[in-house]
DNA sequence: ATTATTTATAGCATATATGCTATAATATTT
DNA sequence: AAATATTATAGCATATATGCTATAAATAAT
């Protein structure tokens, strides 16, 4: 049994797209500057994986946004 | 490159840990009624492992808790 | 102190997260 | 419309998250 949720993966993506874009972010900064590779931030935010907790809190402290908002949706 | 931060992943537990007494629950509760195995809770409660966002939404809604909480550490 | 309960650890198999590179598709700018 | 910038997709290799089973260690109850 794996939890990989589509619905909630997608919507999870979406929440962070709009979070990168309204910190004013390209997919390829955040890639950059958190040292995430640039197909990994377009897998998370296409809903196609399942990220990690590490990763969401890289991604927070690179946006400058408190890591909750990440599951706030 | 990978994310696994290891005092991160133990403060996460830990936080987690807090969260589940405070629900009343055992780790083979919270296992049994999320479908987690009981391995892997007691994995992510001791920073063994870095869990994925499906796992920790799964967890939230079991403890009856906002997922943000999770990561409000 | 024993017993019972709860938590932690270990080993193995499988699925998948991630990096890397390249390419394609889409959107934006000029 | 053409050029540029941004986002999405694909394939491969590696690391690791997860389930399962069993066992050990630690805590709580009697």
């Amino acid at each position: 049994m794996n939890f990989r949720d589509e619905k909630v993966l997608l919507a999870f993506g979406k929440n962070l797209q709009r979070l990168r874009k309204k910190q004013n972010f390209t997919q390829e900064e955040l890639a950059y500057e958190s040292g995430i590779s640039l197909s990994q931030i377009a897998r998370i935010e296409t809903g196609k994986i399942n990220p990690t907790v590490c990763t969401l809190l890289v991604i927070a402290k690179t946006l400058k946004i408190k890591a909750p908002e990440l599951l706030d949706f």
